[in-house]
DNA sequence: CGGGAAGTTGAAGAGCGTCAAAAGTAGTGG
DNA sequence: CCACTACTTTTGACGCTCTTCAACTTCCCG
């Protein structure tokens, strides 16, 4: 499947609904309000938002926009995860991150997105375009006050991670990733063992700044010292959350 | 001299005039009002800023504030260069970012600081207390959404950094932060070319990843090959501004 | 001047990257 | 249901960049 079919597909989901949501208002039931900027609302002013709102859908490995787009949208994580990365002229590749539900996705730059988006898997999200919503915001002002908590959440989060880049060994950037991950889908209301973890190898190391073949080492280090186990792929379970506590570095 | 002792010194003049500056409006002369919060409020409106600030002053080495004490002010450079830091258990050292005049400190993580501060050189700041500053916000809207603009810039340079930390080579590290420095200066009005370059060899390597070693010895490299210059200690030369921005890797 | 910090330079070593190949996994079509 | 292919992951051997450790030099500030 080529990543331009099934951009094509988000995009017709994208047109295809995108009155109905002012009648339902999907979001009273989006389970993930709470964590995003539609918490800044009440139920009854909703309205509001879902009148501008499209949703999108995309599959596994489908790009979402590039760096090169021009930022015409803001996207707000429903369902699924979604890697955003940074290229360097010559293929190298930084991710910078990976967004789960009710993150939210499309810094611009210049009028262009900041990073390129991709799905990491099949993920639903919520497309605003950025005029419309400032005229929301223009109107109800705790919604900007919202999306700055979001911005100054992403921004503690990106000190950690310059943290790993720089000065951490990478068994200990895997430690740290992998509690990471844990801890991030406590907040979002799930369990913290078995962790899921449906992001390649490839990313992992493109996220932590090494090579696919040294994760994958170190992943194996750690199962067969008895921190980690690898049930089935796509997820790891933390055997020793302790050992993995001392491993990151942080304690 | 003590860390301590010119904080004092910094305490000291913060008392001593809270009150002269809402006479006499400081902010009216303010050279880098534009790049700043304060560029969202018209001249009539500053007094209501005036009113809740403190001027800060420090001397180079002197610590703003640790990522262990309570997050009660914000602050925004009016001159000078702030380092801000995070600190493994084991001494290890991220400088996160090195900020100038007009950018803000204050990142705030569950009550603290989300990172040190400290001033590289002698450094003069407006602080203002979070709680006094939130009910401003409350009546000037517009200055939530250039706060709002201000933490996206600053998230923008953070996935700059990312990609540096996580992708590039020492020599393209170095190479990308001078021409940083540099395009910086222009931002706030300074010429581009003999950089201020006022952080220690050190600092440097904790802000790129780097040991101080091999800082020195890509520099000194920069220098033989002819793409900088060393004509006084703290200020760099670009002399070949092409070399450098093809050895940055972003090019 | 003089003493301590900052910066430079050198030699040796470690950690991670690179290159290569094998093993595992998933999707496809007969 | 199985075989075929393509991709991802794992494992191994080797090499290189950067770190580490150490000594020396330069630069400040008293």
């Amino acid at each position: 499947m080529s990543t331009f079919e099934v951009k094509q597909i988000g995009s017709r989901l994208a047109e295809a609904r995108p009155r109905s949501y002012s009648d339902q208002s999907p979001c009273a039931a989006c389970t993930v309000r709470s964590l995003t900027l539609c918490s800044a609302l009440e139920r009854d002013e909703l309205s509001h938002l879902t009148a501008i709102v499209t949703s999108v859908e995309l599959a596994a490995g489908d790009g979402l926009f590039e760096d090169t787009d021009d930022a015409t949208h803001i996207f707000n994580i429903t369902a699924g995860v979604i890697k955003v990365y940074k290229l360097l002229p010559d293929g190298r590749r930084q991710v910078t991150g990976f967004l789960f539900p009710g993150d939210f996705i499309g810094l611009e730059r210049d009028g262009r997105y900041a990073y390129g988006a991709e799905a990491v898997t099949h993920t639903t999200l919520c497309r605003f375009r950025r005029k419309q919503l400032a005229e929301v915001f223009q109107r109800f002002p705790k919604l900007e006050r919202r999306l700055l908590e979001l911005a100054w959440n992403e921004m503690v989060a990106d000190q950690e991670q310059m943290v790993l880049l720089g000065r951490k060994t990478a068994r200990e950037r895997i430690a740290s990733f992998l509690l990471l991950l844990s801890s991030r889908a406590v907040q979002r209301g799930q369990k913290a063992n078995p962790i899921n973890v449906p992001m390649s190898r490839n990313d992992m190391a493109d996220h932590l700044g090494l090579t696919t073949e040294t994760v994958s080492r170190v992943v194996t280090s750690l199962r067969r010292q008895g921190a980690i186990a690898l049930p089935v792929p796509g997820k790891i379970e933390i055997v020793d959350r302790s050992a993995l506590e001392e491993m990151s570095g942080d304690l």
